[in-house]
DNA sequence: GAAGCGGCTTTGTGATCACAATAATAACAT
DNA sequence: ATGTTATTATTGTGATCACAAAGCCGCTTC
């Protein structure tokens, strides 16, 4: 009898499965930062054994969205100030860049896509919905850039984001603001004329604020 | 009797043993691009089991050194020259704001090393030696970015080293050059007149300089 | 010759287990 | 109460196995 075989209906790619759920997660703050897992309770969790558990979590690790302590314990980062400095420049710079790559392609019909997003930004704030504003937000990001065609720009772009999310969650979460995102508009501004000078400093802007949060 | 058991004079963390050695192999141009892996003969060359060497390709996948087939096949990447546009794009942004910020803190001592090894890649280029040039002219730029004391960036930079390791082999070795590294010089230069403009544009241009090869 | 077909082999995946090391808890002494 | 020690529970690591799917090779057929 073959112990090992999996339900039918099962989704095959366990670890992919995992890795994903748990990206989203993490990406979007719903742990906040220093959270312990265990690779035992991930495969619990996802009804997984902890070879995948294991491979998920390895991956997640490689890309900064995990921390292992040298006795492999598991849990995610703890980012210090200057981590965080670190972080907001190379989001600038690379966010800047494909921000720049997409305006010549941004027609008509993303710029629309993009605002119905910030209307969905908006609200998240407005219910001081901190998941909520932080997926709306990446959304907002992710959608311009697509249009960059630049996957390995985009991919490490993402990365930043990982390693950012429990550390958003908690700034957010503190932060007691309703203002609808300011910046936004002005990015949507300079989509529209074609300005990409203007297009460049409200993408920095943005990207940076978070870093004003802190500095208080 | 203990079958797991793993002899006393081997390092602990056998995966991690395997990841560096496997990554510093990609990412000096040990390995060709698309050059085919697999678990079982990982495991067999550094003397452990699957699961080990499981854990040091998943960890290599995510970090963009290796690729991985529908199916899970194992391989080191081939770029499209889309792919490796974007990686140099990206290779310029970070590394410039590496330097950049390692100007102010690039004294006497660093200067004079950046030329000991500059001497080494020259060597290197003499002699034909593609992956001593690779090896060579990586530890020029992680020892100047060293000195930005900015970790997270300095990773992101040696991620994309690593993408670009197969790939950069097989360029430089269809080159035959002799000439010794000349935007090095320009950097060493701007460096020690603290010009932070030319030295933003050295590296730049010494970052870039490969696509040129690749135009012909 | 080129394309289809049968088998055999190779390969990644996931489950399970033993083990060692770490963390947590209980017991105790001062 | 507090700090210390002994015991127990928890946790990551690595090895091994069964399995399915994908690659591979020789054969056949037209």
């Amino acid at each position: 009898m073959n112990l090992n075989a999996r339900p039918l209906d099962a989704n095959p790619l366990a670890h992919d499965r995992v890795y994903r759920q748990l990206r989203s997660r993490i990406m979007h703050g719903d742990l906040p930062p220093g959270h312990a897992l265990t690779l035992r309770g991930i495969g619990k969790e996802y009804e997984v054994s902890m070879t995948p558990a294991r491979e998920a979590v390895r991956r997640l690790a490689a890309e900064g969205a995990l921390t292992m302590s040298a006795s492999g314990r598991i849990s995610t980062p703890e980012l210090s100030n200057e981590r965080i400095e670190e972080l907001a420049a190379l989001r600038a710079l690379i966010e800047v860049e494909l921000a720049s790559r997409a305006l010549p392609r941004a027609h008509f019909a993303l710029i629309e896509r993009l605002q119905t997003i910030n209307n969905a930004v908006s609200e998240a704030v407005a219910h001081r919905d901190a998941v909520g504003y932080i997926r709306t937000n990446l959304e907002f990001h992710r959608t311009l850039y697509l249009r960059a065609q630049a996957p390995a720009m985009l991919a490490m772009a993402e990365t930043v984001w990982l390693q950012m999310g429990p550390t958003m969650r908690a700034l957010y979460g503190r932060l007691r603001r309703t203002e609808p995102p300011h910046f936004h508009r002005l990015i949507i501004a300079a989509l529209r004329a074609g300005d990409e000078p203007g297009l460049r400093l409200a993408v920095r802007t943005d990207v940076t604020q978070g870093l004003r949060m802190l500095a208080t």
